[in-house]
DNA sequence: GCCGTTTTCGGCCCGACTGTTTTCAGTCG
């Protein structure tokens, strides 16, 4: 019996939409295929009983074809279509994509022209001049693609949100200040905070007479290795970090529909662009048009609006904070609300660090220096988590080094208390989840604990009904107060565990146990794609900086912004809860 | 391939840039 878990089942039929990009069929049929994927990833439920009763019809997008391509798939374990198009395209193609300059149609018609299949073979022909020779392509088109793949093997495809954070920040800071920049913003998936980062997009709002400059100072950068396009409206570069930065400058009265535009997502733009069309305007990214009788933009005819916010109501929607700009939901949402109505929190709404480390694991500084930075930045309390005794790579504490470490807790408390500090250490611990889902101490010593994190560290790759049980054991430990980064990925790096998250997030929140928001830029874990979910089941979290020494703690923003991302309240964010509230919730098990 | 208070056929978002052309196709976002 094949996996029919919605992740793979939406992974086949991507598959299917790129092997039919590659094979030239009507682009339709693959934007189809690609929008069945998009929805099956996005359902709240598993999709297993639609396929296995043959109901697949009912969910909009999945048509009476790709139904039965599925159900083909459940019988055989294959999607007869996608075998196919295997046949007639090379498999190694698909890498091809990757290369930038080179898209399906160029792909296929190198690979038929020349009969090459492999990356190396596609270098050879653009060296030896085969590949200039066909038509439509040129000496320069050869050259760009070899330039490409150097690239591409040099560098990887995108970076984490950290990183390209501080790349943004470097253009930004020096742009800003660039005589004739009268708006600048940074745009694109880092504006959405996406977790990963392919581009970095810089939108600019100047004159006309200015951008020369402004490119210019662009170009220049101390950061750029190499200068990719220039036109008169968008300049594009690559870092030192490999990174592409991408500058474009409208005019001002542009810059709130321009903004919009290249903030995205795609699937964001597009529905918005359809309400426009069902409004008989079009938008693009110079503002909200209305249309000529051709149904052409009528450029001469703009409605007006001063703001992202101003083009969203006329489009019959409050302002959509860009974290949520990823049609998953918010359309149906802020039809009908207010951003206020979201509750999303701020850096500012966070009062406590839960989830930190000191010398008595791994972590860098000790409670006390860990304690007085919580305190510096301005926060109220800190749950302190070293690792639990399995992890002993980590300096895991051992039952008898867990009873000084509370020793050591309780005098810096009572310490706090006598200088009239108003500030908390709660005692944590980041238990090992062991294989059969049961934590690292016997339960005298968990009750000892003022709250439990219970984390995945070792034994990853378990069959993921193995894991999910591992799971539902540790939620059901009354000690188990929050479940740590759920599927221990590493981003880019390390595919988390295949645990089926939605049943994870259920039993949570049945059992009132907090699944955290990871915020380390490495983890982001839980991923905000499981937001809908987690918000329907009504699942608490925590915004934990898993910090090992005092930078880390400023972790806490990347997880702020995957938390808005995952539309969690901050009534659903127990660190937005003052110590005497939290305390509570940890007794209310 | 999917969809339908304009439609069961004919649409499906839109513009900039590039390289190849000499009016446009392909790629990108």
């Amino acid at each position: 019996m094949p996996s029919l878990d919605n992740k793979t089942i939406a992974g086949l039929l991507e598959e299917t939409a790129v092997y039919m990009r590659l094979a030239g069929v009507n682009d339709f049929k693959a934007i189809a295929f690609d929008r069945a994927a998009r929805t099956i990833e996005t359902l709240e439920n598993s999709i297993e009983p639609l396929i296995t009763e043959k109901k697949l019809t009912d969910i909009k997008g999945i048509g009476k074809s790709i139904a039965q391509d599925l159900y083909a798939y459940a019988e055989t374990g294959a999607i007869p279509v996608l075998e196919e198009l295997k046949e007639q395209v090379p498999e190694s193609l698909v890498a091809w994509l990757n290369i930038s300059g080179l898209g399906p149609k160029k792909i296929y018609k190198i690979h038929k022209a020349l009969g090459i299949s492999t990356i190396e073979e596609l270098q050879e022909k653009c060296a030896d001049g085969s590949v200039a020779k066909l038509s439509g392509m040129g000496a320069k088109s050869a050259e760009k693609i070899l330039k490409s793949i150097e690239w591409m093997q040099q560098f990887s495809e995108r970076c984490r949100l950290d990183e390209a954070t501080e790349i943004a920040q470097r253009f930004y800071d020096d742009l800003k200040s660039v005589k004739g920049v009268q708006e600048i913003s940074i745009a694109g998936s880092l504006r959405r905070s996406a977790e990963t980062i392919g581009d970095i997009d810089i939108l600019i709002a100047a004159e006309k007479a200015d951008t020369a400059a402004i490119f210019e100072t662009f170009l220049a950068h101390e950061s750029v290795l190499e200068v990719l396009g220039q036109g008169d409206t968008k300049a594009s570069v690559r870092t030192k970090e490999g990174r592409q930065v991408d500058v474009r400058i409208v005019g001002q009265k542009e810059f709130p529909a321009a903004l919009m535009y290249f903030t995205g997502s795609k699937e964001h733009n597009v529905v918005m662009r359809q309400r426009a069309r069902d409004q008989k305007l079009t938008l693009n990214e110079y503002g909200l048009f209305h249309m000529d009788g051709a149904g052409n933009t009528d450029f001469e005819r703009p409605v007006e609006t001063g703001s992202e916010a101003d083009i969203y109501k006329e489009l019959g929607l409050s302002f959509v904070p860009p974290e949520l700009r990823e049609d998953r939901g918010e359309f149906a949402f802020f039809e009908k609300h207010k951003l206020d109505d979201a509750n999303l929190p701020e850096v500012s709404d966070i009062r406590g660090v839960l989830h930190a480390h000191s010398t008595w694991s791994d972590g860098k500084y000790s409670i006390r220096e860990m304690a007085e930075a919580c305190m510096a930045k301005g926060f109220e309390y800190l749950g302190l988590t070293d690792h639990s005794r399995t992890a002993a790579y980590a300096g895991g504490l051992t039952i008898e080094r867990v009873k000084k470490q509370w020793e050591e807790i309780d005098a810096l408390n009572s310490e706090f208390a006598n200088n009239g500090k108003n500030f908390r250490i709660f005692k944590g611990i980041e238990s090992d989840m062991l294989p059969d889902g049961s934590l690292d101490y016997p339960d005298d010593i968990l009750a000892g604990f003022d709250f439990v994190i219970a984390s995945l560290h070792a034994s990853l790759d378990m069959a993921p009904e193995k894991m999910l049980e591992r799971y539902l054991r540790a939620i059901e430990n009354p000690y188990t107060r929050i479940v740590g980064h759920p599927t221990a990925r590493l981003l880019l790096k390390r595919d988390g565990s295949k645990v089926d998250l939605n049943k994870m997030i259920e039993a949570a929140a049945a059992h009132n146990t907090a699944i955290e928001i990871n915020a380390s830029p490495w983890r982001l874990d839980i991923d905000w794609r499981y937001g809908q979910k987690a918000k329907k089941e009504g699942l608490m979290t925590a915004i934990c900086p898993d910090a090992h020494d005092i930078e880390g703690i400023d972790d806490t923003a990347y997880g702020v912004a995957i938390a808005r991302k995952g539309w969690f309240s901050k009534d659903r964010i127990l660190n937005t809860m003052s110590a005497a509230e939290l305390q509570q919730w940890f007794d209310n098990r």
